[in-house]
DNA sequence: TGCGTTGTTTCACC
DNA sequence: CGGTGAAACAACGC
């Protein structure tokens, strides 16, 4: 899914196209986007407005006026399209065209509102939700995923906290920094990146990590979900994330040149996910 | 044709 | 119990 900077870029589009106005109407034309909701009849939020819409690690929360919420995750190829007239902003996966015709086949919900703004939920795959749940349900959901501090934002977080997560961990660095419990957000595409900005290999036992590393790391972090926000999230085209005001430096560039050394660019497996880095700005961890 | 793709959950196995 | 590794969910393009 669209990872940290693809959600929020989604939260403030819906921020700032419908919230304080009131649904008139709601469209699933996909009923498995509300498996795992407790209610399952949509018609409960018409004529309620939206509150607010806030984020938590990859979940969008939205309040309405008649204490019920939208708890939505777009997961791997989730995307939202708003849409007024000739209007229109769009964030997450991009597939299959987000210039084209809304409702389009992969178009499970659509949410209309009495500002002339429709809201269109898209996942190609089918792996997102979709859930309604009354308010006094959101913080216990919340607190059962036990996310960590959010990735953009470690102010939270001591470098003495993050290192005695890692301390626990035994696999790869990359794994532990797409552990949503130890920091929320993170996802394949900016776990690269933070990992070439810090220089540190991303196969690197989390456990062995030099402990000046871990301060670099945490800066690291921050400054790729930060670069990722500012250009609305990642640009994936064909299944790869296309660079945008040089960013992402690494991620998806196998065979070209790393911007910092000039080295190449190499590709491997971690953790089951393709991997990219910069054999010479990340070499291999010496042994013990 | 088979493989890999912005994520998370579950399960078997230590 | 807790950590680890792999499969599963599913559709599409190369």
């Amino acid at each position: 899914m669209p990872e940290l900077p693809e959600v929020e870029t989604a939260r403030r589009i819906i921020e700032q196209t419908v919230v304080g106005a009131r649904l008139t109407s709601i469209d699933i034309r996909l009923t498995k986007m509300l498996r795992l909701s407790p209610i399952q009849d949509p018609s409960v939020l018409i004529g309620a407005s939206l509150l607010a819409a806030r984020r938590r690690a990859k979940v969008l929360i939205l309040p309405f006026s008649n204490d019920l919420n939208v708890l939505m995750h777009l997961k791997l190829s989730g995307q939202v399209s708003a849409h007024r007239q000739s209007e229109r902003h769009t964030a997450g996966h991009p597939y299959p065209d987000p210039l084209g015709e809304y409702p389009h086949r992969t178009t499970h919900i659509s949410l209309g509102f009495d500002n002339g703004w429709d809201l269109h939920i898209s996942d190609l795959r089918q792996f997102g939700w979709f859930q309604i749940v009354p308010d006094d349900a959101v913080e216990p959901f919340l607190a059962e995923q036990a996310f960590g501090p959010e990735a953009n934002d470690l102010s939270t977080m001591s470098v003495a906290d993050f290192a005695a997560r890692l301390a626990k961990r035994s696999v790869p660095i990359k794994t532990v920094l797409l552990d949503q419990k130890v920091i929320a957000g993170i996802g394949n595409i900016y776990a690269d990146e933070a990992l070439h900005k810090a220089k540190i290999h991303p196969a690197t036992p989390a456990n062995r990590i030099e402990t000046s590393q871990i301060p670099i790391l945490l800066d690291a972090i921050q400054w790729s979900i930060n670069a990722g926000i500012e250009i609305g999230g990642a640009k994936i085209v064909n299944n790869k994330a296309t660079m945008v005001n040089g960013f992402p430096e690494v991620h998806a560039r196998v065979g070209e040149a790393c911007p910092v050394c000039g080295d190449t660019i190499v590709k491997t497996r971690v953790g089951q996910r393709g991997t990219y880095y910069c054999p010479t700005c990340q070499p291999v961890p010496s042994p013990t």
